[in-house]
DNA sequence: GGATATTAGTTGTTTTTGTAACTAACAAGG
DNA sequence: CCTTGTTAGTTACAAAAACAACTAATATCC
């Protein structure tokens, strides 16, 4: 009908397949062995990579919306992988801190995460991958 | 605390952070302008752009669940945007064809997605697109 | 000091998705 | 024909996301 543009071809489509597709794999692991949901795991992620920080601070560094950052926290708590301490200076702030426990599923699945990335990128040549970064990168900024 | 692996170095993460980026500007066009959700877009894309086809196909070919596609379509004749015919042959079969409105809507949509998408590409230079479209493509098909 | 505005985080309600069960039509083997 | 199986599509219910309204603490301006 309409050959001027194919829709496999649009960025947004394709970024949203390959996404959709890079996820899957990783997904079922986190999800079956702690019962994580996306967003819990983006939050113990940066808990363990960046230590102590504020649900404010997760929100604004993994681009996450405050709700969705509460509700993750509040079932990272429940399952006992962080623990919560007001600040003195302002109560309004609560620090959020691995457990023990949490910071192993951390270790695990960053683990796993890694090894993963590499499997995936395995099928790339070095300048496809640096050019592929570069390029998620930057679209990730806009 | 862990500086081994970065979470923006994460594939998936990246390509999920990248795809809602690059999705938003355009989803607001279609919201705002049709109402139309991402299924919708895609599923009157499919159709204006291959012509009559079933749900079915629009399954296979756009990766989409029956499910989201048939709420789609109900959503698109509500709109009037499209006409279902079932097929003599086989009474299972409906043939899904663009109604005139529909048709100005994905000419409209279409158009605005291809400068949608070169102004995207505009950033990079040509290696940087052969190189991106290639990954994706690839990543899209796993 | 006290009204007003901000900020961090939570809760409630509505949309949207995911999953599974369902209906209706057809196919095939006996 | 008539059971059994398969296929296209819908519907019902549960899980998750989006959005708005809220609470509690602090900051600011008069």
């Amino acid at each position: 009908m309409n050959d001027t543009f194919e829709i496999s071809d649009f960025l947004p489509y394709l970024l949203n397949q390959a996404a959709d597709a890079a996820a899957l794999e990783f997904q079922d692991y986190y999800k079956s062995r702690y019962g994580m949901l996306r967003t819990e795991w983006r939050v113990l992620f940066h808990l363990g990579h960046y230590g102590t920080m504020t649900a404010k601070d997760i929100c604004a560094h993994a681009r996450l919306h405050k709700t969705k950052v509460s509700r993750a926290v509040t079932a990272l708590d429940t399952k006992r992988f962080l623990t919560r301490s007001i600040l003195l200076q302002d109560r309004r702030h609560e620090n959020l801190t691995l457990t023990k426990a949490g910071r192993r599923a951390f270790d695990d699945l960053a683990a796993e995460a890694q090894s993963f990335d590499a499997a995936i990128m395995e099928q790339f040549d070095n300048n496809e991958r640096d050019t592929l970064r570069k390029c998620l990168r930057q679209l990730a900024k806009l």
